[in-house]
DNA sequence: TAGTGGTCTAGACCACCGG
DNA sequence: CGGTGGTCTAGACCACTAT
């Protein structure tokens, strides 16, 4: 009478979503149980669970063994941010990409570094400076700073012709990755770098990363003037 | 005699993890089925399937019908992020929150509010600046712009006590969002509003947010020199 | 068209945690 | 302790797409 195909979680989900944007369901309020819901939509409850698993995702419910399942009261936004490889990035844009290495040697990770990392103290690590280009202009200036201890192979690389960016990403899988982004004015040296005028703000994206609480790298990204960062939605 | 436990989905995705990191299967190698791995580990394929699930999420693998699983060629870096409520993340910050309403009124939208849209002309909005402090200094300006046909309720809402932020946020659910970030530097009235020098480098988080298609909301929010977004993995 | 991942089901047991 | 979500299984069928 009413449908004829089986629900599909994501009906499910949909269902719910719908429910709470209606305000049938508000924030804080409790919903039915799994089970239940699987029973007055005619479904297994392992379809409610994945539903219920992808609006968890979302953000916008919260799920508690006992507790049940509530929207959640104070809700976020929350976005998934994609960051490719340079290259590909410039690439997938249309312009030709470019790379040169800045600077290359050993030197103690300053303060900074250390604190990025969790460390305890300063130790010698590889810093690598090194400036992406799109149709031969500058496109992003590269600060970064890499243990040896976890990547011992860096020792033998030179990066003049790859880039520690690709390398890694290509060579050291990581468990543990923190972002953060920020503004910044650009100092002398970096508007000489990045050939702006000195003090235009630029958007810096820190990443450092991890395999197993043993530190891997940890490197800005400052970006030119009009760089946007996209979520990938 | 190997292991008297069931395998659950986060070990079989560990496995496989690690033998992505151990180089057996490189960037762009195709993985055995579903089927095989979950003969080979004894456990169900389903167990498989949510493991893979999960290695696809975090965009270390691809996953197609017929083509198999493969190992990302192009890696990307991906993250979460969640952006709370200007208040909770200024309570939760152990300082009071303040805010304070700048103007509101409205206007024809200006050319980029329509193409953050995508609409295809201008039309009036309701536009609401604002002010959130932070025990009593500037923190955020939020330059805000408001549909009125898809949330009518904001015309009998003055936004002189609640921010548009968490009226918006705790009233109209979204269906799609869009999120950007670059940096400005501080103009005149930008400088004046947030107590900043002129020409501070400033992180300016965009966000606009539809449901089915049709505009909510597309908001600026303009942050202190300082502020850092940060991942919440 | 055939191979592979995606999903649904029904049932069972487990893990967590609120009352 | 008991209620609820989390997970695993075995099996079936479907949907997509590479070949």
């Amino acid at each position: 009478m009413t449908s004829d195909s089986r629900l599909s979680w994501r009906d499910v989900r949909d269902r719910i979503h719908e429910h709470i944007l209606t305000g049938r369901y508000g924030p804080g309020d409790r919903l039915p149980r799994d089970a239940d819901i699987a029973e007055e939509l005619g479904c297994a409850r392992s379809t409610v669970q994945r539903a219920m698993q992808d609006l968890s995702d979302s953000g916008l419910v919260e799920r508690r063994r006992k507790g049940g399942t509530r929207v959640r009261a104070e809700p976020v936004t929350r976005a998934t941010l994609d960051i490719p490889i340079t290259r590909r990035e410039v690439e997938q844009s249309g312009a030709r990409y470019g790379y040169q290495l800045i600077r290359r040697r050993m030197a103690p990770a300053p303060r900074g570094v250390v604190a990025a990392f969790g460390l305890g103290a300063s130790r010698p690590m590889l810093r690598v400076e090194a400036l992406h280009l799109s149709d031969g202009r500058p496109y992003i200036f590269e600060d970064r700073w890499i243990c040896p201890e976890t990547s011992p192979e860096v020792n033998d690389l030179d990066f003049t012709e790859e880039s520690a960016n690709e390398w890694l990403v290509l060579n050291k899988p990581y468990t543990r990755l923190d972002l953060r982004f920020y503004a910044v004015s650009a100092n002398p040296r970096l508007s000489d770098l990045l050939e702006t005028e000195p003090g235009a703000a630029l958007l810096v994206i820190e990443r450092t990363t991890w395999v197993d609480d043993a530190p891997i790298t940890t490197v800005k990204a400052i970006t030119t003037p009009g760089y946007q960062l996209l979520t990938g939605s």
